[in-house]
DNA sequence: TGTACATCAGTGAACGCGCGTTCACTGATGTAC
DNA sequence: TGTACATCAGTGAACGCGCGTTCACTGATGTAC
């Protein structure tokens, strides 16, 4: 391993802080949440367990840095998604709908962990959504909203709104359950396939 | 309060066992899994830190009897959900399956902690899933199987389970992500109406 | 360029807390005669 | 019915472990002159 030399303490800094955020992005990806452990990440960057506080002010401000880059690595998995799509009749509204959701699946199988731990979060806190993950968020949300409007176009924003979210929430749940191994889940082969079914009958129930 | 007098010393024993699987239910319904904690047990019970052990080997058997409990609760409210919708004619199935899911949205928002726990027990467990709650699991899906045979009555029985999987796993998921207080979520007084739409819609899906 | 001093990144031992589980002990209950 | 003994439910102090965070200290880096 070469070791990389740096001009000013602020470029040290911030190269131990990437570093940081690395090591704390394997660990998730391969223990989940718990096996974020400030010894641990302290040892792997080569650091001293009290130096990490110079890094970072807690444990808990690290793990939501992870789930930023994941969330911002879903965003682009799906925009990439999205622009191999054409959007100009409703058949084109609906497969990129499906593409989407295939996406989605891939993102959580390629990124099990780490996606989970997307949701774990928010068990702990009672504080407030930092602003970040709002938009985030929100942005995600556009990428379902934006079909819909081809497909829905007398819809109001807020009723298509509502559609976007039941549509996420439901391919969600078989993503979610799919990728656990419970017995009422849907087998992993079969996931792609009902996915698309799922979304391409309810977009057949628009029409009705 | 009274002094209960127990007969025997099995029945006490007995009688101290349904105390504390009824202590740590009312645990987990109050605080989630996270407050089944021994030492508030034991002191809920009125015995000794150390008397617990004679009644349940460890914690997580507690948890364990706490979600059998759960589970067969969601189990006789879905069945008198079915129960009170025929299943003669297709629209009869439809009707009884957005009634089924319309259940299972109201026994999640009026048994939330205890709900969620009986999906977070899995995470922990590296061990294999004990026979009755493999059983339990099994039953409940049969409510879901009951009404599609009507409506698939060509399809073959694996066709139609993959099916009711994948229409749980759909509802499952607006519900999960309705109960949180997320963004993306499909706001509270919405998620009967959508969960009804997404199960008509895509029961409509079946005939094309 | 060289010297004196200040700053602050870096260190790791120690603190503090939570909490499941154990274990040596006690006293009540039940049995044998 | 009474006595001696054995059992075992019940006790709570102590063990043991994990682990986030702090803090007094040190030494390298940077600044002033």
């Amino acid at each position: 391993m070469m070791e990389a030399r740096h001009t000013s303490t602020s470029e040290r800094r911030q190269a131990q802080l990437d570093a940081l955020v690395d090591a704390a992005e394997r660990r998730i990806a391969t223990g989940g949440i718990k096996a974020l452990k400030a010894r641990d990440l302290a040892a792997e960057i080569g650091i001293a367990l009290g130096g990490l506080y110079n890094l970072v002010p807690d444990l808990d401000e690290l793990a939501l840095r992870v789930s930023s880059r994941t969330l911002n690595r879903l965003g682009e998995a799906l925009t990439a998604t999205a622009d191999r799509w054409p959007l100009a009749t409703p058949d084109d509204a609906v497969n990129r709908l499906v593409a989407i959701a295939q996406a989605y699946l891939a993102f959580a199988r390629g990124n099990l962990s780490l996606w989970r731990t997307l949701f774990e979060l928010r068990l702990a806190g009672d504080a407030v959504l930092p602003e970040w993950a709002a938009n985030d968020q929100l942005r995600l949300f556009h990428h379902i909203a934006e079909p819909l409007a081809v497909l829905l176009p007398q819809q109001t924003e807020a009723g298509r709104g509502l559609t976007a979210r039941t549509l996420f929430a439901a391919v969600h749940g078989i993503v979610v359950i799919g990728l656990e191994d419970r017995l009422i889940a849907v087998p992993p082969q079969a996931l792609n396939a009902q996915i698309e079914w799922l979304v391409r009958a309810t977009c057949r129930g628009f029409s009705t």
